[in-house]
DNA sequence: TATGAATGAGCGTTCATTCAT
DNA sequence: GATGAATGAACGCTCATTCAT
């Protein structure tokens, strides 16, 4: 009853909004980003963002918020499916990768702010914890992954997790980074392929 | 002797005024930065910045060179030694994590902020080139010391080199940028065993 | 009718911003001037003058070519009418003299500084070629009286124009700068007179 | 006795940093004008001018009082020879003419700015004063000429001798404001003629 | 609700002036 | 005396934020 009334045109203008701004965002950066730009992305005027929005830095961590979610809920999806260890990790990387095409200047946007903003003095506690939650969401993600890839002895007992999804994370992050330099796209699919092989087997001769 | 008089106080005035930039950039970054901050950790008058620097935009990518260049040659030190791949793959992350425990901010700076800065319009083309060289010093560092583990028989012939570099390099900024939120010190000696050993073995049951 | 809406209130605030900017520069000259004061005698914040100007120096130059058009608009109309050489030489000294008394520190100003700046080399061409077509008008404006004057009869066929028109120049100038220093009003017309008799006759006994 | 001693040495260096200034102030104007390029062009080090020149303000205004006084003394002797007025007037104009082809930056500089400080406030009376004196010396000078011309009968007896000051001097300062902006020498002696001729006659038909 | 003109705090940079050497 | 590195007040300009319409 009545919880999802809303008001679809207010809600359309929020997202429109979030969108320009992380288009903004991305591109410049939190400071070099100038509430005009996004405002004129949104087709709206500069006062109307902040109805939406009380302020840049509100602006921006619902922007990283909505990134980070949307990342995630991908990520999680690709890697929820069944199959072996492999499967599921291929399907992360690839996932990743595909996005990376896409919003390369995004997720390293969301990687890179995220993090500096977790830090900042000024910044209220309560977001801190949010942004930090999407850490722990992150590598639980594929700890999970892993930890079930050795209980069905496909990985072995020994793993070193912790280290192993640092490992992942930090392959995805490199390419997401190479991505941006870049103008031509990864080849997602043969390169989580490629990526997942090394992981296995090791570089050992 | 007498071939090192030459600019006894000045030079140091400079390194002065470097490093309190590189702790300002690296704990705000370009934008967020002021200028009037550098000049107190510095311990001088707003103006005097100016003497040795002749703007924002020129400290700060001398900071990000001196940083580089710093990281650089620690890390190429550490690789260069003689010894097996693993050795030398521990040795260089090692000291990686060494310095991260030491510089943390200042290496997750220089790893961010000079990607974006080869991509901005208004820097300098020879500037870009200089930043972009850097990557490809640490990317064809790492290179050599994987080609010659392949050489000597130690690192599988067909190891897909160009997916280890990222490997080895997403994982040592993944610890870099978790030094940076926690406050212990990376267990480097240990870690970096973990590291190689994960590397060379794979995770495959 | 109301061909003429399109700016009600913008174009007026413009005005008073250039105006208040004549003021200013009048008083100091161009780099003794300072934006805020032209911010405040406009009665406007400092942010708002950049909202019609783009800068200082566009500030500046827009309010020497307004107040040139308008001192020449006036001076060329006063020489304009029919009449004999005399008659309108009177009128146009005369007309300068009547501005001069309302207006002395402008019309300096724009004597001055427009001579200046059609020299500085970070001028733009285009806008040194207005500066100097400004001159060239109202040298040819007195030209003009002068060479009808000859033809007339009225003056002397061989009148040498070009020092002549230099005369009637630095003689409007000279009693413009007075104007500045002394209190009192030039008698305008009674000036023009004695000028204009002392032009024609000579000073010979 | 000693009343003229004096430091050889020192006077030199006042008059170097002199002569420097009146070249930077000339091509600047007072506010543009950098007291570092006065030192270099006076070779000597920043600090230094300030052991001769207690402020900007000073040597500005002693730069000022120095050319006015040259220029004065010049135009002076110019014109206090024998002969009858139209050759002093003849020799008047053209000593200002030839110095203008040397000077005309310092000549235009003191005729604008001289005015523009005797109006400022913040000098000291006793500076304005002295200013002023050289207007009235100035002006003083060129009527004698008048005045002496008429008493010989060469001149007309009611010749309005405060107008024809002001055609002099307007006259002169019109000319050396053209040798400002073009490359090109005035032909001193000959345009001298030509105005003085000018004055004389009277341009009626 | 939406607008965008207006605001003013804040920052990068300059340069007259000082003072330790 | 002479130097020039250091200072810091001042100014041009930006841009997040407000508010009258």
């Amino acid at each position: 009853m009545g919880e999802q009334q809303a008001w679809p045109e207010q809600e359309a203008r929020r997202q429109e909004i979030l969108w320009a701004a992380a288009q903004v965002f991305a591109a410049k950066g939190f400071h070099a980003a100038r509430m005009e730009e996004v405002a004129e992305r949104a087709g709206v005027a500069k006062g109307t963002v902040y109805l939406y929005y009380p302020s840049k830095e509100a602006l921006f961590l619902a922007t990283l918020e909505a990134i980070l979610t949307q990342w995630l809920d991908q990520l999680e999806q690709a890697a929820a499916g069944p199959g072996t260890a492999r499967e599921r990790l291929c399907s992360l990387l690839e996932a990743n990768f595909t996005l990376a095409n896409r919003h390369a200047s995004l997720i390293c946007l969301a990687a890179q702010e995220s993090e500096a903003w977790s830090l900042r003095a000024q910044v209220g506690e309560a977001e801190k914890e949010r942004m930090r939650s999407f850490v722990v969401r992150l590598t639980g993600g594929i700890q999970g992954v892993l930890q079930e890839g050795i209980q069905a002895g496909e990985l072995r007992p020994d793993l070193d997790v912790e280290v192993a999804v640092a490992m992942v994370l930090g392959t995805m992050h490199a390419y997401n980074l190479r991505r941006l330099h870049q103008r031509e796209d990864l080849p997602a699919r043969e390169l989580a392929g490629r990526v997942v092989d090394l992981l296995l087997a090791g570089m050992k001769g």
